[in-house]
DNA sequence: GCGACAG
DNA sequence: ATCTTGTCGC
């Protein structure tokens, strides 16, 4: 429902990887609205590894952005393809992603990623690679600031403080819930930052995490957990 | 050179 | 990300 095939130049070392970077920064669209926060579908994507394994396995779970009810979800399990390097961890977790996105019944909408978008030391992280590959918009809520600053948020939910690069701000850390830990938002393709503070709030009504992240979490694990399983078990898949 | 570093 | 028990509190 999502079909973007991998691209033909896929990376194979850290150089190639920050090439593509930098390459792709330009095709990152930040003027657009983006679709109205609470309305539609939003869904959220993630990823678990197993090292011992070398499986990795992905989630896309699709939820009402009204009632945050789950519409639909997919998994994808694959082999561990790219090692976790700060700054390109897009690569890591894409390819499984892509895969889980395609097994959808349906069409993701907005799609919340774990991690960053342009909050990245070249400014096109996670959220922003996979939405200008897959032309969805795409946002980044992260649970610590990476290389960021930021001055802490006042107490209630919503409030804000920049999150910043040197001078320059990249993104919000937001309180989801009054005197917690504030989250990282960022926008990733084709939303604004306003709207991508909106619709993390919007999906953040219990607790401090989105549920389209937390969703995702608990399903991605389970899809590693049951793949480990029927290997261990020495299911061949055939 | 050293330390820090989304997941 | 992942390894891991109990524990304090709403």
């Amino acid at each position: 429902m999502t079909s973007v095939r991998i691209p033909a130049d896929w990376p194979t070392t850290e150089e190639q990887a920050r090439a593509v970077q930098d390459g792709l920064r330009g095709r990152v669209v930040l003027d657009e609205p983006g679709p109205p926060p609470g309305t539609g579908r939003v869904t959220g994507v993630d990823v678990a590894y197993d090292d011992e394994r070398d499986l990795v396995a992905a989630a896309a779970v699709v939820l009402d952005a009204g009632s945050l009810e789950v519409v639909a979800e997919a998994t994808a399990v694959g082999r561990i393809s790219f090692p976790y390097v700060p700054g390109l961890l897009a690569f890591r977790e894409i390819p499984t992603v892509l895969a889980a996105l395609d097994a959808l019944p349906c069409p993701p909408g907005l799609v919340v990623c774990d991690g960053y978008g342009l909050a990245h030391p070249r400014r096109f992280g996670l959220a922003s690679h996979l939405g200008v590959l897959t032309g969805l918009p795409t946002i980044g809520v992260a649970k610590n600031p990476f290389t960021f600053t930021f001055t802490t948020p006042a107490t209630p939910r919503g409030s804000t403080a920049p999150l910043l690069a040197g001078a320059e701000e990249v993104g919000l850390a937001l309180r989801t819930r009054d005197a917690v830990k504030p989250v990282f938002v960022s926008v990733g393709h084709r939303v604004t930052l306003a709207d991508a503070r909106a619709h993390t709030l919007a999906l953040t009504p219990a607790y401090r995490l989105p549920e389209t992240t937390r969703r995702a979490d608990a399903l991605c694990r389970r899809a590693l957990r049951e793949a480990g399983e029927a290997r261990d078990a020495g299911d061949t898949g055939a």
